[in-house]
DNA sequence: CATGAATGAGACTTCATTCAT
DNA sequence: GATGAATGAAGTCTCATTCAT
């Protein structure tokens, strides 16, 4: 990955999340990037190959993130880090979960695969802690999580680190 | 209201929810509605213009939706029903909301205000049943039901009936 | 004449004179005019028909404004009344002539031909006072008069009333 | 400058002379000009981008034309020099210099700055002849020269040989 | 690898005009 | 006589993509 190939990523990538994939033309990319138009086309084909690029980083962050929670033995706290994960984005970071985030309702067959780990860990802390549907019990963790997420990102949510509280209360984690 | 103007909002509605805003072309929703392009801006001045009326009947339908929940006396049947809201989203209403929560993204001052009636519904549901933090209650429920909406309308929910149960045993209601 | 026929001519003359011909929409007639957007059809059958209205309308004035200088029996009279006429348009007919003299320049062919009736009155009045070449006395004079008409329409005219005054020197009129 | 942007702005410049600016569509100027519609508007940004780029050449010329005058020293070659002016644009430059015309009115605030140099000669110019008032002096010789300029270019002039010799006559050059 | 001129399709929008009422 | 909904062509402009250099 050169140096233009990665700027013209990071430019696409803020762009993509403050106007959408649709709004945003190459030519506010390249000039961005400070690159010619050209550019992008020689590196990703076209457009759609630009996304697919970002989405792959996307998708590769949110494995790095799960990776911690799905290999914690501590049924709690499998629980208690899905739980706290909203609250950990860091600032940087919103605009490139915003684009994934809206991107699950602007590509027809969004990927959700990559929640599938997460949801397993969940199931098995459930399953450790005795709850009687612990396959329910992960995807509503996982549905309050990215709810959580969503909120956040949108700037929506009022004080979150009393949910959060409230949450890990409920879970006893 | 003619005739015209009814098949314009509705065929903008299915392409909106389809394809998003943005990528929907003011020809395509002509054509589909059978009607000349021209008509859109008499009718709605701009591609915006048609956007909020749909906006507009959908601000209609949720006061509808809340209607019931808000007007209710016993706590419990607030809270029940709230989480019992996204499933009785009926098939043909779906793509219409699925749009709603696509232009959350996609729009950039979004009003969620509509919001506000059921919250304090659900916050004085919860205080009449004695909970710590009614208000935090309330907006975890709100959270947790536009989740499973969101959810249910990406189709990417399984076995809903039973994360009802689930939810409704949770709160006892 | 009827009221909304005159109302429609009213309009489309300011918002012409304003924004030019090609410019000017018949719906922003039809709007500034208090009248629907088909009425100027069935008047004036289409935007030309409108516009040659209006044009003959122009000629009538000039008529009119020509018909005291033509009767007039002393040639320096007819020389100086030629010469004030632009200093004499009052200010409420000021867009009426800035559309005539813009529409010079708009139209393919337009019709000079009622200037003839002062040309040679003035012609007439410079032979009088025998002037060598009386013909083109008179067509310079005349070039002069529509000069500095423009220059008053298009509000350039600095100092307009010594100029006149000079003007009347030259002329010893 | 490429050469496809000089047939963009000869094309332009052809089109808005004869049908005028507002009449003049941006697809047949890029027909006349051989090239594709969109790179008017990559090399111009927008339509009036383009008249504005005529507007300057135009400028320039008028500069070109002027220096002559106002670099000389003899007040009658100054004036004769005007006045000869309208007489010596070339049978080519016609349809650029109608254009010039035509946008005076076409276009809301036209810059008449340019003609600040001509008229301060002239001024010197009759200032050094003993003229009791100059500057009205040169701005009718500005207003005559404009005047028959615009005679000329819409055709409308009769005998201008000898109407040039009678002017010439009067003020002595 | 990199540029940027050039393209052609299609975007949103406006407009003169028609026609049923 | 008068309305205003409706049309279809044309308008300006944007965009993803190509290609010679």
């Amino acid at each position: 990955m050169t140096d233009k190939q990665e700027s013209i990523i990071m430019a696409a990538l803020q762009l993509f999340a403050k106007d959408g994939y649709n709004a945003t033309s190459t030519s506010k990319i390249a000039k961005k990037a400070g690159v010619s138009e050209g550019l992008i086309f020689r590196h990703f084909e076209n457009k759609e190959g630009l996304l697919k690029a970002i989405l792959e980083l996307g998708a590769e962050r949110v494995k790095k993130y799960f990776a911690d929670i799905v290999l914690e033995n501590d049924p709690q706290s499998v629980i208690r880090k899905t739980l706290e994960l909203p609250f950990t984005i860091v600032e940087e970071e919103h605009e490139f979960w915003r684009l994934q985030f809206k991107l699950k309702w602007e590509i027809e067959h969004y990927d959700e695969s990559k929640m599938d780990p997460l949801k397993m860990a969940l199931t098995n802390a459930f399953k450790k802690l005795n709850y009687n549907q612990p396959e329910l019990e992960a995807e509503i963790v996982v549905v309050i999580m990215e709810a959580i997420s969503s909120s956040i990102l949108k700037g929506t949510l009022k004080s979150s680190a009393e949910i959060l509280k409230l949450l890990k209360l409920k879970y006893q984690v």
